[in-house]
DNA sequence: GCCAACGTTGGC
DNA sequence: GCCAACGTTGGC
C-alpha cells in the first residue's frame, strides 16, 4: 500500500465538494502531466490512499484523506473536443490520459496548512514543500504520512 | 497580479 | 538533439 498526496483548487473541487458526492466518490479527470499520468497509470493500486490538498487558493493546505477506490484507466474527458481537457492525440485506442477514482475517507475539521507543514522538521524532505514543485500528484513516504497523522487535530 | 520554476513545443 | 519561446502552476 503507497501513499500519496492529491492537488484540487478549491474552486474546481473542494474537500466540501467531494464530501457531497454521490458515495464521496470523484474520478480525478484532467490530469495532463505526464509525470503525474504515470502515477495514476503505473503506481495507484486501490486501497492506496492519499492527502487531499487545496492549491491555489488563499489557506494552501491538507484538508483531508481519500483513498484509491479504481485504479488507473482511460481518462474519457480527452476526446471530448468540446471539453476543456480534450486532447486532439488521444484516441479510443490510445487514450494516452489516464484518471483514478478517489472516495473521500476523512474530512479534516482544521485543514494542516502549507504553513504548518514547512514548519514540521520532520517534513523537511517532502516533495510537496521542494522548490519550484508543481506536479499535481505526489507520492508521500510512511514517515511523512505518520509524522502528518499526529498533526491532525 | 506578480514572478519563479518547470514542462512542452517547434524551428533549426 | 539543442535551445529559445511559450504556457502553466502555484505561492505570495
Amino acid at each position: 500500500m503507497r501513499y500519496w498526496l492529491m492537488k484540487s483548487e478549491p474552486d474546481d473541487c473542494s474537500v466540501d465538494d467531494l464530501a457531497a458526492m454521490p458515495d464521496r466518490t470523484v474520478a480525478w479527470y484532467g490530469v495532463r502531466n505526464y509525470q503525474a499520468r504515470n502515477f495514476m497509470r503505473d503506481d495507484m493500486r486501490k486501497g492506496d490512499q492519499a492527502f487531499f490538498y487545496h492549491s491555489s487558493c488563499a489557506e494552501p493546505g491538507i484538508a483531508g484523506i481519500v483513498t484509491i477506490q479504481r485504479a488507473g484507466y482511460p481518462d474519457t474527458t480527452a476526446l471530448d473536443p468540446k471539453g476543456k481537457y480534450f486532447d486532439p492525440k488521444a484516441g479510443p485506442e490510445n487514450p494516452i490520459w489516464y484518471m483514478v477514482d478517489v472516495r473521500l475517507e476523512q474530512r479534516f475539521d482544521t485543514p494542516i496548512t502549507l504553513v504548518a507543514l514547512k514548519a514540521n522538521p520532520r517534513l523537511k524532505g517532502m516533495r510537496l514543500l521542494a522548490r519550484g514543485n508543481r506536479l499535481s500528484i505526489l507520492p508521500v513516504t510512511a514517515g511523512e504520512w505518520g509524522a502528518i497523522l499526529k498533526m491532525v487535530v
